[in-house]
RNA sequence: CGGGCUGUAGCGCAGCUUGGUUAGCGCGCUUGACUGGGGGUCAAGAGGUCGCGGGUUCAAAUCCCGCCAGCCCGACCA
């Protein structure tokens, strides 16, 4: 691992993985737990995971949606019902044998997902069209054993949401996909700041036991893509697997079609990733702890003074809805504040000295541009709202610039392997399994999703030569 | 599971090659004074089963054997 600075830390472009290792434990996002792979989230990375949770949870809500809680553990014969779904996770299974101070006769597994348990009971729960749709969420704690953890990406456990729906046929439950991608493509741009690509997933990349994935793609700094929310649409595999059916207006007994969604932890990976610069976080407004941040300059006197309309100016913002906090830490000077909160990624630094008070002003620092303004104080509570909202398009739209620079239409296979090394392309592409794997195993990229939004075309495969499948391009890159 | 690396104070590390008596350094922490617009200065302090177990030796952080843990790069990964 490259060795930072002093003070700072390594810079994403010596060494990406040790930067970001550095700013979570830095920054106090999290650290890790006793056990292989498993994290503490401390309180500033959890009140941004609070932020994203509430705004998701509104709109999970406003969309006919309740929340119910099923338990952690679940019969290992139930996950085996559905035999896609047991072969995609059973490596990853956390077991139980022994409990109650003895063997199991049956062992049970913390689950890696809620499928199954969820399925159990929406076969009791179901019987007549009348029960359906079922939309039901989820908001818990899962426990995958990945071979590679990495802090907020990849935990052993991790916080998600999963929703879980059942319809009475194909088009209901397409419309809940719809309904679901919605949503998370509003909290990653509206909240999170992240421009995403959308669409299906190849055959290869889906959900054990799905019949379609659709999957929510960010490009994050060194150029790899990381799948922030992802989507299902399950067909009647787990009705059939779980016997959740319903007798049809007709009288029929039918299968129900059954969607699952969920939006975990590593959007805040996501987050870190995609904003994040060398002097540390930038953190969307919106899902910021702290919006803003006071620092006093001053010392004796004129700390008083300076202290008291540092307050006043604190009470004015959270008047104005804004979350802001003034550190009134007096053994630290600001330059250390200064640099604390960068590595924070507080959107909005105001400095109050001696001199902005004597002029009846104040210093507005910030923090994704680093440019200083001398604002009068009169007002400027007023106008942060605003200020905010222009610092979260810009940071948007500062990430939408670096996917569109590091995103490379190709059309030959040398084109391909070189655009995945610093980026993503997009490429027609075959549609064959097998031609997939030779390109990971080439470059290490996968196909990350065949984008709902590129336009109708078709050819040869840029990899192999075939014909294309799809009708459009496929989004190709290395990914976490 | 392969390849590489690392375990010494809260954090980051030196010391190990060539064994030696009180195990160092920086940051952080505590107290005080001065300081304060980009990581302040000085002074005085506190803090250690050198990852664990065994072995060699008069003597082990240092040499040997075994184990454990963690990190990085792969493989794997709704």
């Amino acid at each position: 691992m490259a060795k930072a600075d002093e003070r700072g830390i390594t810079p994403q472009s010596e060494d990406f993985s040790a930067w970001y290792n550095e700013l979570v434990l830095r920054a106090e996002l999290a650290d890790r737990g006793p056990v292989r792979g498993t994290m503490v989230i401390r309180p500033y990375g959890y009140r941004i995971w609070e932020l994203v949770q509430s705004a998701l949870d509104q709109k999970i809500k406003e969309t006919g949606h309740e929340n119910a809680y099923f338990p952690l553990f679940i019969p290992e014969s139930h996950l085996k019902r559905e035999a896609e779904h047991i072969e995609g996770f059973s490596p990853e299974l956390a077991i139980v044998t022994h409990a109650g101070g003895r063997d199991l006769d049956e062992p049970i597994v913390v689950r890696p997902t809620s499928e199954t348990v969820i399925g159990e009971m929406f076969s009791k729960w179901i019987s007549s069209y009348r029960d359906l749709p079922l939309l039901i969420n989820q908001w818990a704690n899962v426990v995958r054993w990945e071979l590679r953890p990495r802090l907020f990406l990849r935990t052993t456990e991790f916080l998600w949401q999963e929703g879980h729906t059942a319809h009475a046929d194909e088009t209901d439950a397409i419309a809940e996909l719809d309904i679901a991608t919605r949503f998370y493509e509003e909290i990653s741009r509206d909240f999170a700041a992240l421009p995403v690509v959308i669409g299906d997933k190849t055959a290869s990349e889906r959900f054990a036991g799905a019949q379609r994935t659709v999957s929510l793609e960010t490009l994050v700094r060194d150029g790899r893509a990381i799948q922030s929310s992802t989507t299902h649409y399950l067909g009647t595999n787990f009705s059939r697997a779980f016997d959740i059916t319903y007798t049809s207006q007709e009288g029929a007994v039918e299968y129900c079609h059954t969607t699952s969604w969920g939006m975990s932890t590593r959007m805040i990976g996501t987050i870190i990733m995609t904003h994040g610069d060398d002097r540390g976080l930038i953190l969307p407004p919106r899902l910021a702890p702290h919006q803003v941040v006071i620092v006093p300059i001053g010392r004796d006197a004129d700390l008083d003074r300076v202290l008291g309309e540092s307050r006043e100016l604190e009470a004015q913002l959270r008047d104005a809805g804004v979350r802001a906090r003034v550190d009134d830490r007096d053994q630290l000077s600001p330059g250390f504040k200064f640099n604390y909160w960068e590595l924070r990624g507080v959107p909005i630094r105001i400095e109050i000295g001696p001199r902005d008070l004597a002029a009846g002003v104040a210093t507005v620092v910030d923090r994704l541009t680093g440019e200083k303004e001398t604002i009068a104080l009169r007002g400027l509570a007023q106008s942060m709202p605003e200020r905010l909202e222009h610092f979260q398009q810009a940071l948007y739209r500062r990430a939408a610039s670096f996917r569109d620079d590091h995103t490379s239409v190709v059309d030959s296979k040398e084109e391909l392997l070189a655009a995945v090394m610093t980026g993503a392309a997009l490429a027609l592409h075959c549609g064959d399994p097998l031609c997939e794997a030779s390109i990971k195993e080439s470059s290490g990229a996968s196909a990350r999703c065949i984008p709902r939004d590129g336009a109708d075309e078709t050819g040869s495969c840029a990899f192999c030569g075939a014909p294309s499948a799809y009708g459009r391009r496929v989004l190709f890159a290395r990914a976490y």
